[in-house]
DNA sequence: CCATAAACTTACCGAACGGTAGGTATCGCA
DNA sequence: TGCGATACCTACCGTTCGGTAAGTTTATGG
């Protein structure tokens, strides 16, 4: 029976993302966590090895969670207009209710190399998550469903470049409402295009 | 004639944008960006009121050489299709010779808010570029260059996603070649659509 | 030939940093 | 009742931080 345990490690863990969210990973303290979690200092060394290994811990939450996201909407199957959709709205649902954890997963997507713990293999969740989406549109692709004039990699940059950007956009402006309508109409340019037809078919 | 002042200053400037490139403006000390300069500490503090105040400096150049080549790439004029393809293409080139100042404005377009300095006033920058970019595909939009039955903010939302992830990526994967072949590609894939179309027109 | 101001220098400040040494209360278990 | 393990505590460490006080050199103009 573990019961006495989660209460202190999970009080830090949660006053840690705040923080680090706030402030990103240098101009977060060790201080300032503690004293948000109204725990003592050596009580977080206690729980974690330091302040690189606190980090750590809820970068590979976020991007985990990202990646569980990924395949639950994925695995709602449809095809890939309806994959496509079911990923961006459920993308843009969780992270509207986990705003830090989102703000986590991309300060180290996107931090210069020195500003977050040296050894935070954060690339290769970054890169896995890529893949997946990339996957599901080089099948698609080998379906018929998509453009075969186009390189898969650019097709899945481009529309991983396009979810990110609104994600992005409603992380710096949270007035800025996206739903499951706007994940429908990014998919619909996506596939469609932004050009316009004189003709349809 | 002010022939004495620009060498210190410039030194300054030049190791600050490396380290600031390099580690963030938290995890960067004012000691290494003097270090790097090889001058004293009071001689930076001679040329700029504080470390922030040195970073801004930066910050506004890098958002002001963005809206430069967008405005100077658009002005070539042509289509729709050839300004967004000048665009990018000019971003590209330009940060693939400035992968600091590239950092620069991304690390402080996605930066969490109190991970650089309070009064950092970049929302206006970042506003300013991207609606120069939105008011192009306005324009386009109500020539019927482009589909009506978007969003003009949507489809700037569209572009400048596809453009900055690429861009991002650029900068994470630095042997991931991005060149003008890309640029036309990407710019096809936004205005075309990434759908298999079975007939066209 | 000296006054002034610009452009620095050496030497240092107090505060805050990440992290720890060493002691303590509380527990299950023998 | 005792003994070790867990889960902390107070107090403090050495280092580095951003920033500055006060003195020095150099160029210029009167």
């Amino acid at each position: 029976m573990a019961k006495a345990v989660p209460d202190t490690r999970k009080l830090i863990l949660r006053a840690a993302l705040k923080q680090f969210a706030n402030a990103g990973y240098a101009a977060t303290s060790v201080q300032q966590i503690v004293d948000g979690a109204k725990v003592s200092k050596p009580a977080l060394y206690y729980h974690f090895a330091d302040k690189a290994g606190l980090f750590q811990a809820l970068v590979h939450e976020a991007h985990d969670e990202r990646y569980r996201i990924l395949r639950e909407a994925a695995e709602r199957g449809g095809d890939i207009r309806a994959q496509l959709e079911n990923i961006l709205s459920a993308l843009i649902e969780y992270f509207a209710a986990n705003r830090e954890l989102l703000r986590i997963a991309f300060s180290t997507m996107f931090a210069a190399p020195g500003e977050v713990p040296e050894d935070l293999s954060c690339d290769k969740k970054c890169e896995r998550n890529f893949e997946f989406v990339h996957t599901l549109i080089q099948t698609a692709q080998k379906n018929g469903e998509l453009d075969k004039r186009f390189d898969s990699r650019e097709l899945a940059f481009g529309f991983y470049g396009m979810a990110n950007f609104h994600l992005v956009a409603q992380l710096v402006m949270p007035d800025c409402q996206t739903d499951k309508k706007t994940a429908q109409r990014i998919v619909e340019l996506f596939l469609a295009g932004a050009a316009h037809k004189p003709r349809k078919k």
